[in-house]
DNA sequence: AAGACGAAAGTGGTTGA
DNA sequence: TCAACAACTTTCGTCTT
């Protein structure tokens, strides 16, 4: 049987290493990048069919389903349309009475669409979901993990004493960190007409009754991605995640500002690659003080035994 | 002159009574 | 609810290249 898995839009390389080399893993419904071994796509939907046609007829007949339940609609694609056309289910034009009936019966359905207060409450979620999304770059899965939570928060009437924002920027937070997308509490309130401290207490919320599974945080996805935005090249970028690493190893990084950890990493690999970096560029990027930087590597570079001479 | 370094004082968040 | 506390920031003077 054809598989019909299919990534949410193409990508033709690598966002890490830059080679061609993306293969689609269809059992596990991911992309993968077989050159330097990265996921970088998880959790495709299979949009395919489960029957085979043989001919057109067989195909008509077997066909019963409409789009893929989609999570970022309000009631998830699921309602039913009264059609426009004046025609009846077998095609014949209805009589001006029922046209009229037909017209006022349409009228409701508009009306009662988004009538419910959960369903709208999510309507607007959902819209602002959206822009928080595009405003941080963040992928679509991210996005319809967000509106589930915040569809589950609205079931459990979290929403009731908190802004909506504070639950939608809560929810896109928590999504980030289940699905390992590396962004941090100060990116997302940021982008959002809500503080970081609100927003910290509508996640805590979040986690606690939905009892969601939060993985730790994993500097090493930062790494990834502050030394690309400082053009570092791969290699680089490995030997700071290597670094970043053993740091952990030496409980270097516990009670530490993650983003401190892994910009005196970033920091580190490159001086040791002869790459000229100031401690206040690097400190820049990952959103922290130059000294900050600067106390990191001196714990780091201390406890792994780096010959400073090297720097 | 720019970047690195270190000290000191201030700030916001966490913790435990 | 409050105080103690650790981590981080800001600021600033000094040192090194």
């Amino acid at each position: 049987m054809q598989n019909m898995i299919e990534p949410d839009e193409d990508i033709e390389e690598c966002p890490h290493c830059g080679s061609e080399k993306v293969v689609l893993d269809t059992k596990k419904g991911e992309m993968v990048c077989s050159s330097c071994g990265r996921i970088l796509q998880r959790k495709l939907k299979d949009r395919g069919k489960e029957w085979r046609a043989y001919d057109p007829m067989e195909k008509a007949s077997k066909k019963r389903t409409g789009p893929p339940v989609n999570d970022l609609i309000a009631d998830r694609g699921m309602s039913t349309f009264i059609s426009k056309t004046r025609k009846d289910g077998k095609g014949k034009y209805l009589d001006p009475d029922s046209q009229q009936r037909v017209y006022k019966l349409r009228k409701w359905q508009r009306r009662m669409r988004h009538t419910g207060t959960i369903e709208r409450s999510i309507a607007f979620a959902i819209t602002e979901i959206g822009t928080m999304c595009s405003r941080l770059a963040l992928p679509k899965v991210v996005a319809e993990s967000a509106a589930n939570l915040y569809r589950e928060a609205s079931k459990k009437d979290l929403i009731r004493g908190r802004s909506k924002e504070a639950v939608v920027a809560g929810s896109l937070y928590a999504s980030c960190r289940i699905l390992e997308v590396p962004r941090t509490m100060r990116e997302i309130s940021k982008a959002s007409v809500i503080s970081s401290k609100e927003m910290r207490r509508a996640y805590r919320v979040l986690v606690d009754a939905l009892d969601l599974e939060v993985p730790l945080m994993n500097p090493e996805r930062f790494v990834e991605r502050y030394g690309r935005e400082l053009d570092l090249n791969s290699d680089v970028i490995k030997d700071a995640r290597d670094l970043v690493t053993r740091a952990r190893e030496k409980h270097l990084t516990i009670g530490r500002n993650p983003r401190g950890v892994v910009g005196a990493c970033l920091y580190i690999a490159a001086r040791l690659d002869g790459i000229d970096m100031s401690q206040s560029q690097v400190g820049e990027e990952v959103g922290v003080t130059e000294v900050t930087i600067r106390n990191r590597y001196k714990e780091i570079v201390e406890e792994m035994g780096i010959e400073s001479n090297n720097l």
